[in-house]
RNA sequence: GGGUAGGUGGCAGAGCGGUCAAUUGCUUCAGACUGUAAAUCUGACGCCUUCGGGCUACGGGGGUUCGAAUCCCUCCCUACCCA
């Protein structure tokens, strides 16, 4: 079980600071929960997460079934005994897989629209690699190519083994090209299957729904109204979000009104480092997002002057830190110019100095945005 | 001295008479990435351009041909083998 503590609300927004308790340790919300998707944060080690001050991770349903395997990890004693965290941990339900490896695939976009787009994705259209049912999906693993199912139930099932201390409601994530009408009928299948997860959970893990709707206003209330009623320990906000951050915002605060103010809210996969402030300002309480881990391997650092492409040759001559304001080890003891070589001679060790480093950065300003809230200040 | 195999764009390496400014990989440059099939993907990469095209290019020089990176002659260079 879990217990959510609100400390300190905002007087001019909805910001909110509070204490997220579980099992296996409290995090202070708002905060960034850092992906770990196959029971790992690519190129750290445990000991390291701690480091860079992540407090609490996400790990993905869908991936660790196809690899290890649930039972392996239950063999392990679950995800914190397997990977050496003793903090908070969340599974995504695999939810945004029915997205990610099928429209999300077919049409080369993510949950945000990057440019306008003819096509559109019409009730009952299905995405080529896999089959989207009443009861769940049929997806082709990428693994092995065999054919495997994934519904409400087994998710739930995959996720009680797999030991998080918070766990989600199986969704399909919607792709932002879906019409009004394919995105409602999904929704109410994922409003179905929400009430199937709840029905099917047996262990004393938290269980957060997760709103959908989209773009469209009258389903982000529908389905926020909707999950707000049954008896969700938390909610996960997915789904897409339209096609620029204004508009992000607004779906948010649609969703986030329905909600109830004393259970946690958590956005799934949104945030880039602008983001930030906006989505705690409207009232989130924690957020996945593999920006900070993502970029740091394709060479990206986020500093207090912005991002900087450490891929540049123009930047192997530059002794200073990533960050001259940054404290984390890797600005106090490494340059942009080393880095840069490293990068360019295509070593490993540059990943996992850059992943340290965007991590700690971001928890570092999410920390800085929980004093602000608590001195008031936002 | 004799023999053999070669010399192609920053590098490696295809092409062996026209569709070749020249496959491909690497490098270089630019860009993308938001619940991670992601140490990935996309684009550019001789010079000039009013974007139609123009010019110079496959070791040097000469030749054959309507047409040569591709065939012939010659010179230079490289690797290996024999003396």
């Amino acid at each position: 079980m879990i217990e959510f503590k609100i400390l300190k609300k905002s007087k001019t927004s909805k910001a909110r600071v509070g204490l997220l308790k579980t099992s296996h340790g409290t995090a202070e919300t708002p905060s960034l929960v850092t992906v770990a998707t196959q029971a790992v944060v690519k190129t750290l080690t445990s000991e390291e997460i701690k480091e860079v001050k992540s407090q609490l991770l996400i790990c993905n349903t869908y991936h660790l079934h196809l690899r290890p395997g649930e039972a392996v990890v239950k063999s392990h004693g679950g995800l914190h005994k397997f990977m050496k965290w003793q903090g908070p941990v969340m599974t995504d339900s695999g939810g945004f897989q029915v997205f990610s490896l099928g429209f999300g695939r077919d049409f080369g976009t993510g949950k945000i629209l990057k440019e306008k787009r003819e096509e559109d994705i019409k009730a009952g259209q299905q995405p080529k690699f896999l089959k989207i049912t009443e009861d769940g999906v049929y997806f082709k693993s990428y693994v092995d190519g065999r054919e495997m199912f994934m519904g409400p139930r087994e998710s739930i099932r995959i996720q009680e083994k797999l030991g998080a201390d918070i766990i989600f409601a199986f969704d399909e994530c919607t792709s932002p090209i879906a019409n009004h009408e394919y995105t409602k009928k999904s929704l109410e299948k994922t409003h179905r299957w929400a009430r199937i997860c709840l029905e099917t959970k047996k262990t004393n893990q938290a269980l957060f729904g997760i709103t959908q709707g989209g773009k469209f206003k009258d389903l982000r209330i529908k389905s926020a109204e909707y999950m707000a009623s049954l008896p969700f320990d938390g909610f996960g906000i997915g789904g897409e979000f339209g096609s620029n951050k204004k508009t992000m915002v607004q779906m948010l605060n649609w969703t986030l009104k329905e909600l109830p103010e004393n259970k946690p809210r958590h956005l799934l996969g949104i945030g880039h480092l602008e983001d930030i402030p906006q989505i705690i300002k409207a009232g989130v309480d924690t957020f996945d997002c593999i920006v900070p881990t993502h970029y740091a391997r394709r060479g990206i650092a986020f500093t207090s002057e912005g991002r900087i492409d450490l891929r540049k040759a123009s930047l192997m001559k530059d002794k200073r830190p990533l960050d001259k304001n940054c404290s984390c080890s890797v600005c106090q003891t490494y340059s942009r110019g080393y880095i840069s070589h490293l990068l360019r001679a295509h070593e490993i060790t540059p990943l996992k100095l850059l992943t340290f480093h965007n991590l700690y950065f971001f928890n570092t300003y999410i920390e800085k945005l929980r004093q602000d809230i608590k001195k008031g200040k936002m």
